[in-house]
DNA sequence: TCTCCAGATTGGTCCATACCACTCCCGCAG
DNA sequence: CTGCGGGAGTGGTATGGACCAATCTGGAGA
């Protein structure tokens, strides 16, 4: 097939514009238009080919890679290739556990302990624990997938002293929330989530199958029970070329609750593991 | 040492083994370290001399200042030099309109009119906005400030049959939930917002003050009124070396809302601003 | 004293090259 | 048929150089 990308021949040229537009940006659209035609998981060239391609150099056509990648539409496989990818899928914000957050929106769930121990409090997980700082905090660093698939890393922070043994029970339960609940009658009431991006670590991109420096998103969950004292302060990392956070909002001075799943006006949207950023009009 | 960063001489070692993690990254770590000593503001060394310094590459140590530039410790100025930057501040999300927001953090808002302008629906806005495709749309593309810095794009897009002569009400009466309430009786009950990372565009990157391919956050909000009608849809862009978004969350079966201003556990947290706004954050 | 321009300095883009690490696949040996 | 080696190809890191564009600075000129 005469294939978009796979004609050899010409050098394709990009524009002659003396444009303030980069060169590599120009590539990246060019490249953006040509993706639309491929289907997850299919091939594109290589940066030598498209180099030669393009008569340009291979770090413009890393660069204009590189943007893609964060985008979520490339996936770069050391020493296999670059290929097209599925569109993000929606994470919801929702105080629940890891467990009943999958398993509602039909996947299965798994998680894998990476690491588990007690640390010393610093003057932010004491603060955020309420207990003086150099106090013991459980922490437990897990791997959270599903139906497979690494899917994020969450480091749960708990004050040591208030949950005696939870070392143990958690090991035994499995869940740390229904840990809590069967063992300590303590439930979550309310928390306050923060959401930032960050560059990945060497150690999270390793688990997590992405790249050194790729932008993550980065959950920070601190916890409160019934009585408003702090239980845990959370820290999760998701891939953001792969996820979405998606939440509900309501009037401020709203009638009621109408949660998340209750009875939103668009709930049956298929839309929330839907097709890639509109952009705001035509395309 | 002396001065840390500007001590002339040496090439610095940044540590013999071959290890597997590469040599931008130790740089950055170093770089993390003497970072940690700079208020913000405060200039760093140029890339050719770190460079000379480091005995490495220019390259070596934009790759080391991207990826701090990503996390939001360094901010670079061409022409100027690179310097260390704040800490993020938090963006509550709430549905509220942008000055009501912003005065109850204590900030000064204001906006600029980009564009205002009619669309015609694609086949995305028409299922967000409950339309026909080719329907006529409202686009509202505004630049939102606090305390005169720019904070976010926001493109609002409603539907136009729905709400005759919008634009002028809203040029008239400067706030679009203001211009739906009292023009129109519609007063925004529930909305799903959506998050996620994506690299800045050129035109969005000029207008935050940033650079092309930076990662940004990108918030978009599907409103519904109290019917459950769809009433806009709306594409935010934040910086995201500078801001972070915070939201509460409550127990799903809850007692009841206990909105993110009321009963919060945690009110006083001063991590929510950022130590910048001084003597603005009481309320 | 003030204004303006030219040069020095800084970050932004791009190139050509080299070598490493990883994957894939083909062919050979068992 | 299976297992394994090795070569070819791919992306990852790093170098050094060149030129452009924005900024800053200091001196000449008004």
């Amino acid at each position: 097939m005469a294939g978009p990308l796979s004609s050899g021949g010409d050098p394709v040229a990009l524009g002659r514009e003396p444009s303030r537009v980069p060169k590599y940006y120009r590539l990246k659209q060019d490249l953006l238009k040509q993706l639309a035609a491929l289907d997850p998981g299919q091939a594109l060239p290589s940066e030598r080919l498209l180099a030669a391609q393009y008569g340009t150099s291979r770090t413009t056509v890393r660069q204009a890679f590189h943007e893609l990648v964060v985008e979520g539409r490339l996936e770069r496989v050391h020493g296999s290739g670059t290929y097209a990818t599925p569109p993000k899928v929606a994470q919801r914000l929702q105080l629940t556990s890891y467990t009943e957050d999958m398993l509602a929106q039909g996947l299965e769930p798994s998680s894998r302990l990476l690491e588990i121990g007690t640390v010393r409090a610093d003057d932010f997980l004491a603060e955020k624990l309420a207990i003086a700082p150099g106090a013991t905090v459980l922490r437990v660093e897990r791997l959270r997938m599903a139906n497979g698939e690494p899917r994020a890393i969450e480091t749960s922070h708990l004050p040591a002293a208030r949950f005696p043994r939870l070392r143990q029970h958690l090991l035994r339960i499995g869940s740390l929330y229904a840990a809590l609940a069967e063992v300590y009658d303590v439930h979550l009431d309310a928390a306050e989530e923060t959401i930032e991006t960050v560059p990945a670590r060497p150690e999270e991109a390793a688990i997590l199958e992405s790249d050194v420096g790729l932008p993550m998103l980065m959950l920070s969950r601190h916890s409160f029970d019934a009585k408003g004292e702090p239980v845990e302060w959370v820290r999760s990392v998701y891939r953001g070329d792969r996820y979405k956070f998606v939440t509900w909002l309501r009037r401020p001075g709203g009638p009621d609750a109408a949660g998340p799943d209750a009875a939103g006006p668009d709930s049956a949207d298929p839309r929330l593991a839907g097709p890639h950023p509109p952009g705001t009009a035509r395309r």
